[in-house]
DNA sequence: GTTAAAATCACATCATCATGTGATATAATA
DNA sequence: TATTATATCACATGATGATGTGATTTTAAC
């Protein structure tokens, strides 16, 4: 097993340091680089190449969130590990949208951080269930809500689904095992309920209203 | 401390006593219903209102995404937490847009499973970090990771907008004040650049990959 | 200063979609 | 039982989209 090269930004001397000892003393992680502000993030990220960011928000200078998009716009390969005192919907929302992949307090135990450390570089985002709770709050109230008012049948949501899928008549016909006069008939019916009268526009309502 | 009132729907019979089982023997948790499917959810819901639902989802006559959705609109007090064997982005989606407070796999182990029902009656939304990084993708991508690729020029980007809003070639022709025609070898190439061959496909790309 | 990309227009042809007007069978519902 | 909704199929016609080939002009890049 390869080491997971980290990188750290954050403010507090003290706290720089102890993050430091307690990867350098841990097998499998490799500290390469301990900085107190995203001043030079795009040159530093950009020479050392690690595989995860902990990423503190609250820095002088050039702030995490600030960083935290100049990395994923330049290397957006990099996993950045929000690391904060913030708790709040506000900085949870901007670190999440900017791209974060996780979200952990600084009051987490060496032991969970070295976790979710490992649990991030395995395609896992790392956050207390608090701060999953909040970001379910973030998602769009409508994807939330079950909005039957269009009430399609199966078969005519079946037949929305294949067509934003940019399928044609024809191949929808052969899918459902229909006739091409069949697959018209229920797009029509399609376009009514929809109040929509092209396909285009079909296919922008389905996937905007998340019907699909 | 009071106890957590809770409901278990799970229609493997084994599993359904062994939750039971785990339960009853937990001090502070109090299993108070137990069944094969959602049949009879609402009833069953307002009369034992739990605090705490712990709902499958692959179950037969009523499944746990119907079960989700009739809880959440009927008793939207009580949290459900889903406990399953999916992990595809589908089912994840469904029930947390339904209103899961969290998704659980059946593998979890006991202590980790208490913890998460713990963890829900306390304003947290319990959930695996892999679950949670598909949950984030969901988020509105508007300032997340965006592939460049395409680089469509500020024309054919234009043109693809008035194509996602239902224009045809002939309205966006006046709209642009340029012939069909241009707008014929304009739409040409955003399908090259997309990769797409049809209308209904470059729409449904332009929307999920937010270029509009 | 040549090259390349972007934006513009033209014509022709074929495939596909949209619309209208039917019809039949089945299942659910009132 | 009568009604409604759903799903199925058919035919005809006009509109629209897709594809191919080719051209001009301007702007940006090398």
């Amino acid at each position: 097993m390869t080491t997971i090269r980290i990188v750290i930004y954050e403010d507090n001397s003290d706290l720089r340091e102890g993050l430091s000892v307690l990867l350098r003393g841990t097998n499998g992680f490799e500290l390469v680089g301990a900085f107190p502000n995203c001043e030079n993030v795009q040159a530093e990220i950009g020479e050392l190449m690690p595989d995860i960011v902990l990423m503190d928000i609250d820095m002088p200078i050039a702030n995490g969130i600030q960083g935290l998009k100049i990395i994923k716009e330049k290397y957006p390969q990099v996993n950045v590990l929000m690391l904060t005192v913030f708790e709040d919907n506000e900085h949870i929302f901007d670190a999440i949208c900017s791209g974060a992949v996780g979200y952990m307090l600084k009051r987490t135990p060496p032991a969970k951080l070295l976790e979710a450390i490992l649990d991030a570089t395995n395609g896992g985002a790392p956050m207390t269930s608090t701060i999953a709770r909040k970001v379910l709050q973030m998602l769009p109230p409508q994807k939330r809500v079950i909005e039957p008012s269009h009430n399609l049948t199966d078969r005519e949501r079946e037949i929305l689904n294949l067509l934003v899928k940019g399928n044609s008549y024809k191949m929808i016909a052969d899918q459902c095992f229909i006739s091409m006069d069949t697959v018209r008939s229920h797009i029509k019916k399609i376009y009514e309920k929809l109040h929509v009268h092209s396909q285009t526009e079909a296919v922008a309502k389905a996937i905007h209203n998340q019907i699909v």
